[in-house]
DNA sequence: GGGGCGCTACTCGGATACTGTATGTCCGAGTCGCAGCGG
DNA sequence: CCGCTGCGACTCGGACATACAGTATCCGAGTAGCGCCCC
């Protein structure tokens, strides 16, 4: 159970955007953040069909974000990268076996399929709580500014 | 990121262990669950090197759990078959690029890392406080006294 | 000089290879129980 | 009748294939800006 690499880069992508107006193309923040621009790309399109992003064709084009980082949680983006499915997929191996279970029983899920729904839930719910903003804000505290430093690089021109 | 399907089968595998106070063979409880007997046996394996289990060889041997089910947590058995890796790995993005931070001032966690530990400790936590016990308790609840099934069939020569 | 048009350069987007992990399978090493034999 | 020994069958354990998803890449479609030409 390991969260795609994509998913790190697209936190920091959409909190990178969210110090720039203008639109960012990917190949720049590929660059910003030394990634793959290739595979980049494909997270960018993640976000954009997420409706996270917003992506401006043309010459000048790129992504920006396209509502407000203080309205943009974190689990939106890992959801959006990593796919909507929960962790765990229960195969209803009550059901199976010598001692099947009625399936007209199985109303309600099993209860290990519970458990894990409630710890994904707790899990969630941390990430729910976190907008793109707030870790703009930390990074910006750990690094002294550089936040500041990220606009700076993002509206200079290469 | 998913959880592996054999997670599903490890907790299945030891809730059914608990009713059963002497050794089980792997394909007994392949029989049970109706799991590819080879497979399930990788898992088992792997609780036994996790300590969960106890493995007994020879003719009556298989397996069983290695302590009171009151003492084994879900977590315990979901990291045995996962991994212990956290799923969130920080490849250090703000050490890289035109605006690499100073090595030196990453003594402490990216606010990304961070933010995705706490997230998964919130998960942990839930799957920690779960006892295979109490999981027994809750399907046998389920199932009107489906425990009870279990030991029967599991004491019951084939 | 102003407006329209075409070109160019740049952008995203999806279709396409490649790699690593999860899944699934197999056969060998080891051990316990039982039967047979001897005392 | 009791104890020892050998055999056999059953167990686990790790080494070996296969399938799928994550990783990485590329080229085509589309659009906006800019320069040029015409009026």
């Amino acid at each position: 159970m390991r969260l795609s690499t994509g998913v790190e880069w697209a936190l920091h992508c959409c909190v990178s955007l969210c110090q720039s107006s203008e639109p960012v193309p990917a190949q720049r923040l590929a660059e910003l953040h030394q990634t793959p621009p290739s595979y980049l790309a494909k997270q960018l399109q993640a976000l954009s069909r997420a409706g996270i992003v917003q992506s401006t064709l043309g010459q000048v084009g790129g992504y920006s974000l396209m509502r407000p980082p203080q309205s943009i949680s974190v689990l939106e983006i890992v959801r959006a990268i990593d796919g909507q499915g929960p962790m765990f997929r229960c195969s209803e191996i009550r059901q199976r076996g010598p001692l099947a279970v009625d399936p007209e029983c199985c109303s309600s899920r099993c209860a290990v399929a519970r458990l894990m729904d409630a710890a994904e839930e707790a899990w969630a719910g941390v990430l729910a709580t976190t907008t793109v903003d707030d870790l703009a804000g930390r990074i910006d505290e750990d690094g002294e500014g550089a936040m500041g430093e990220v606009a700076r690089w993002l509206s200079r021109n290469p």
